[in-house]
This record gives structure tokens, C-alpha cells and sequence, in this order.
DNA sequence: ACCTCCGGGACGTCCCGTTTAT
DNA sequence: ATAAACGGGACGTCCCGGAGGT
């Protein structure tokens, strides 16, 4: 059960996108200085808003964390909109990375999704940007703009993998694999908020054990 | 199958415990007017905070919406954190009164759980202080004072129920009774936020069956 | 030619609507200390406005030389742009008034439009409200909120005057009385601005004089 | 009637007086682009300020409307207030020239200030350099820099062509060549910004038309 | 007792005009 | 000449006490 991988799981560790391919010109010709300064930030404001939420933390809070002026952040992030939605973005624009490694594995279709949960529930705690997006998304409906809708992507994901369990025999039929994907996700999410809100996700590896037993478990075709 | 009790479940809209009978003096001999006013306050409060949210909500739009000024409000309630506190514990002092209300129902006790979940279920989409009680919680970290601590409560008296479900051997035994509360109320309240967030609570009737099937099916002692 | 009346031309100074007419209830039960205030702010705010312009006039600094905060500005004033607006309101709404009090001398129209425009220009020297309204209006393009349109009352109004001027065959007819009025009116404005601009007003009124005799000279019938 | 000088009034359209003359090594020997940057710059900081006034301009504004950096407009101009006076400057330095050109066309004194005001009130509507001028001058209190002292220029040449129509006999002595030429500005001026703000300067001509019949008119002697 | 009118501070966000490092 | 970082305010507006009516 070992897991090597125990990395980030946001692409704000990950080359940011303007990654020069060997020789070649710069795709985005910033300087290197500013993307750490950009990433320096990001995780200042993910450990602030993980901390204390979007509406009690300020520009000036963060700026100070990093050491900087509130007109350096202006600078890379054109409100605290933005900085919210490039937290939650930078989380999701990971997950189809995350999946691909996963299907790498050649895992049969249940215990894909299982992996990936896995994986996911331990970047919800050890991972702030991870911790801060989860957060910034329960708190959607006070930040202006759009962040990505939650959880769609996925039930969607995951409903792709319960079908073609379904079709080995794997899964139960009585329900669609939409409706058992929304009945895991649900229940994963509502498990890691819990656990964030009554224990600091002190206990969340077990409730998470537990979890699996129960609705994973549940899955199975009698 | 009918459902007699189709009353809200808070216990604002229910006549206030300040008013027991003409003419009583009573602890708090409030005039009338003010507990009405008060009352009205509260439900003014608690539709702004289910649409907004509690930062995003002002004491002057909760003043407006009720045609007062601030100042009234201020007479009612020392605080805006006083206002969210009186909505989530008008939710939180009802439940006992809810599940002496099933427990006289006679089932069993996985049913009554069942019961008390689904009435539940029913109140967070028809009953406004319930969905700002919700809410409420949800940006717990946003409010100073200190909300009653949220699910605990439900889970307590889950673990009651389901312990005695182990007993007669009704329901698994691999898994502790508290365990067990713990993944079937984190479960509840992840599908009704999803439900919520997603889909405005229109799927939430639905999504609750489903999840009955699944996470309370696999209660079952095999 | 004297004036006994060498009151403010504002109706800041003028008694507010609130006014409460012999034994009547209240129009506005504002309390007395409020209308005081506001008109204290709005005073301090023109004096501020007349010299410094709009732009660089700040809330801070119309609070301070009132002594208050800007709360207490704020409650009485929506905005900063509210503010400008009743400034330069209090100077146009008390225009027909003074109309009406010219006209009540029963003068010709010619000697009603002279003695209209010398009240105007002794007001601009005498009246910080004035003068804030014009400098205002100078500088309208910079305020958000629309001011009322300037010159064209004034415009309107002597139009009249000089049509009925020249139907006594008082005034030329080779040019409309529309055509004349903004003649007159331009003419007066820019002689106001240039003396502000470049004397502080202090030849003002010597260059109204000469004005007259060249400008409202011209106008009478060869 | 024919106008054949219909070029802008300014020097900035003008090829800038660092270049001389081909070849010609001068005191500044500033590289070609450099000084189309320069002017560049310069008529784009005209447009906005025109239409914007110079408080709601920010330098991002202009630099994003030539297409550059906020830095390179920085190196052309120490300030912004560098610009808003490079455009005043422009606008008088070319007046003396302006006036050098009506002479040779050897008017009589009357004449020639009518012509020169003539042109000067094409040039109020046809070059935005010369609107933005006139713009910057209206809120000259707000800019922080010495903006040349406005209308005097113009008022003392002015005094001297009507002081030679007074030697003449042309015109009126009763007022002295000095105050006939602040009444004549004065109103030009007050002509020119009323339509502005009024109609936009779309009649502004006709405007000028009947200003010239009255005022001009009550210059001649009797 | 209940409620209104006023006024008080306190921040928070936005963003602007600027210099340093490259 | 650019890109990055710097401070510094301005405005808005929010939550909240006290004076005073009714």
C-alpha cells in the first residue's frame, strides 16, 4: 500500500505553464523571479483562507505573510476573486493528471476509483492548497465570481469508472452508475467535512476506512 | 405513508415557550409584540443568510426586509452573531423534541432512524430556518461566537439508535455503532450539501432514496 | 441700487424642508441636530470643493473640517457624488426663487435679466456654495453621478426675457432670443471662470461691469 | 474664404522642434524614434484626457493606447503631470506663431483678432490636442505641476491688436484696450466651453457666429 | 419597554502613480 | 524598454453604541 508518489497534488508545485520545451522560444516570456513570487503567494493566501476563510482573511494578511505589499499581489492577481479561483483552479486542473496517473496502474475499474480517492483523501491532509480549495469552495457562494462548479467533475469521472464496472459484473445494477456516483462522492465529501469541522481531520484517514467499508462496500453485485 | 407532522421543524415558527398561557406571568414577561417582532426578525435573518450567506448579509438588509431600522434589531439581538447563533439553536433544540416524536412512532430502531433522517431530509428543503441553520454551519469559521458544534448531536444519537439495531442483530457488527453513525451522518449531510450546492436542492428528495439504498442498505447484518 | 437683500443665494441657508409650519406634524421628523449637521457638512464640503476641486477633495478631509467621521458623512450622504449633487441642487433649486423675486420688482425684461445676472454675480463672490456649485460644474466630467445640466436653465429662463424685450422693440431682432440668450449667458459664465481662474474673483465684479456695458449693451435695438 | 492653414494648432502634429533640419546636429540630438515615440505618446495621453479628464486617466490607460508599457511612458515624461503640461505647452508655444501667420496676411488690427480667434475656434473642435489643452486647463487646480498661466496669453495679445483698433478709430474708447480684450476672451472662452459641455461642440460654430455678431460687433466705435 | 435617529470608528478592497531589478 | 514590486490612500460600508422619543 505504499504510495511514492506523496507529492502535491495542485499544479502549483508542478511546472507552471510556462514550462520552456528545451530550446525554444518562451511560451509566456515572464520572468523567472515572478512565477516563485506567484507561487509564493498562492500558498500564503491557501494557508490564510484554509485557516480562517475567504471573508475574514485580507489582502494585507496575505501580502504580510509573504513579505510583500498589498500592490505586489495587485500585481499578479487582479482581485482576491482571482486568487481564490487560481487556489480552486490550480486543484482542479489536477485531477485529470491525478486519474491518468492512476489508469497507469491498469487497476480493474473499481479499484481505480478507489485508488483515486485514496489519494485524493491524502491530499486533504497533507496538501493546503488542497485543504484551502475544499474550504473556498464550501464557502462558493461568498466569492463573487465563478469558481468551478465542485464535485461535477467528479461524479462524472467516477461515474465513467462504476459503469464499466458494471459492465464486469463488478458493480451493482440496480442503480445507474450516476446515481452510485453521486451517492460516493457525496458521501467522501461530506466525510472529509465532517472530519474538518468536528476533529481538524485528525481522524480522517480512519473515518475514511470506515467509509470504504460501508459505501464502497455496498457497491459490490451480490 | 402520510405524514401528519408536515410542520416546520424549527422551533421559531412553533408559538415561543416566553407565551405559555393568557395572562401567565411568566420568567420572561416579555410584552407580545416584542416576541412577534422578534420572531419576525429571526425569519427575516434566516431567509437573508440562506440566500447570502452570513458575510455577505448586513443587519441593514435583515432592518429592511423586515421595514425597521437597525437600531430595533439591535434591541432584539446584541449582535449579528447573536441573530446566526438564535437560528442554528432554534434548529439544534427542536431535534430531541423530533426524535420523541418518532421514538413514539414504536418502530424499530433502524427504522426510526430512518424516519428521523427523512424527516430531516424534508425539512432542509421546505422549512428556511433549517436552510439557514445549514448555511449557518457551514461558515461556522466566519462567525465569532461559538455555534453550537455541528453533527455531533445527529451522530450521538445515531449511535444510540444503531447500538441497539447491533443488538437485534439487525445491523453489522464489524464496524462500532459510533463508527457506523459517523459514516451514515456524514453521508446525510455530504448529499444534501451536494444536492444543494449543484442543484439548488431540486434532486435532493431523490438523492436521499438513493443514498438510503446504498448506505443504510449496507448496514444491514449480512 | 442697494440690496438689502445680500443673503446667501442657496437654499442651504434657506430654511430646510423640514421646516415644520405652525403646529403641524412633522413633514421629515428629522431630529434638529440632524439638519444642522447636514448642512454643516454640506458648508464644509463646498468651502473644501471651492478650493481644492472635486478629485482631490476627500470624505477624510470634509469629515475633518467638520469634526466628525465619515460615518456620520455617510449617513448623511450616500456618496461623494451625492454630496457634489446637493451642492450644486441647493444653487439651481434656488434659481426660480430668485426669479421670482427680480420679477416682483416689476422691472422691464431687459432691467429683469441685468438685475437676475448681477444677484448671480455678486453670489459667486459672496456665496462659498456658489462657488463650489460652479467649480463643480466645471469640473462635471469627473463625477460619476449626473449633475444637473448646466447653463440651460439659465439659458431658458432669459430667453424668455429677451423675447418679451424684443417684442417693446427693446432688443435687436437679427438674431433669436435663443441665439442672444447663450450669447449672454456663455459671455457670463466665461467672464466668472477667467476672474476665478486668474484673480481669485477679486476684479469680478469690476469685469462684470465692463461685460455688461459691451455685451448687454449690444443687445438693445439699434 | 478659403482656408489653406487648416493644419493642427499645435506643435506636437508639428514636426517637434528638436529636428530642425535634416542632418543638422543639434542640442538635443534625440534618436528619430525616440521623438515619435515621444509624440506618440502624446497625442494618444490627448485623446483620453479629452475624453476622461486628468483625474480618471491613468497611466495604464495611455500606455495600453500606444501599445506599450507603463515604464516605457516613464521614460519619455518624469510624471503625469509632465504630460498634461507637455500638452498645455504645445498648445501656447504654437500660439505666437499662430499670430505671426494671421500678420502676414497684413488684416487690420480688428480683423486680424477676428481671424485669429476664428482659427482658434476651428482648431477648439478639430484637434484633440488643442480640446485636451483646454480640458487640462478646466482642472489645472488639480494637477499639481505649474500649468502655464491660461487666457492671460491671450488677453495681452488681444489688448495690443485693440489698442491699435482704438488708435485707428475702429473701435470704441470708452473701456480701455485692456478690459475690451478680457471681455472679448472671456466670452470666447465661456462660448467654446458651454457648447462643449452643452452639445458636445456640435454648435459650436454657430455659437461663434452670433458671439462674433454681438460682442465683436460692440467693439466698433460708435 | 420598545424603537428611531444619529453618529463613530474601523477596515477592506481596489488601484494608482512610482521606482528598482533585469 | 519590460517586468516586477512598492507604498500609499480613497471610497465605501459595516457593525455598532448612545440620546432621545413614544
Amino acid at each position: 500500500m505504499a504510495r511514492p508518489h506523496q507529492q502535491a497534488i495542485t499544479s502549483a508545485a508542478a511546472p507552471p505553464r510556462t514550462a520552456r520545451t528545451a530550446g525554444s522560444k518562451l511560451v509566456e516570456p515572464k520572468q523567472e523571479r515572478a512565477v516563485i513570487t506567484r507561487t509564493r503567494i498562492l500558498h500564503a493566501a491557501a494557508e490564510i483562507f484554509a485557516e480562517q476563510g475567504y471573508p475574514r482573511t485580507s489582502l494585507a494578511d496575505i501580502a504580510a505573510r509573504v513579505g510583500m505589499t498589498k500592490g505586489a499581489v495587485y500585481f499578479h492577481f487582479s482581485d482576491k476573486d482571482d486568487l481564490a479561483t487560481a487556489i480552486v483552479e490550480g486543484f482542479y486542473t489536477r485531477w485529470p493528471e491525478l486519474l491518468g496517473e492512476v489508469k497507469a496502474m491498469n487497476l480493474d475499474p473499481l479499484a481505480t476509483l478507489t485508488e483515486l480517492l485514496d489519494r485524493t483523501e491524502r491530499a486533504f491532509h497533507s496538501d493546503v492548497m488542497v485543504q484551502a480549495a475544499a474550504r473556498l469552495q464550501s464557502e462558493r457562494s461568498v466569492i463573487k465570481s465563478n469558481l468551478p462548479l465542485p464535485y461535477q467533475d467528479w461524479i462524472d469521472r467516477s461515474t465513467v469508472l462504476i459503469a464499466a464496472a458494471q459492465e464486469k459484473g463488478q458493480v451493482r445494477t440496480d442503480l445507474s452508475a450516476g446515481d452510485l456516483a453521486r451517492v460516493v462522492i457525496s458521501a467522501f465529501f461530506g466525510m472529509q467535512h465532517v472530519s474538518s469541522v468536528l476533529h481538524d481531520r485528525k481522524d480522517q484517514a480512519q473515518r475514511w476506512t470506515d467509509m470504504k467499508l460501508v459505501v464502497l462496500g455496498a457497491l459490490k453485485a451480490p
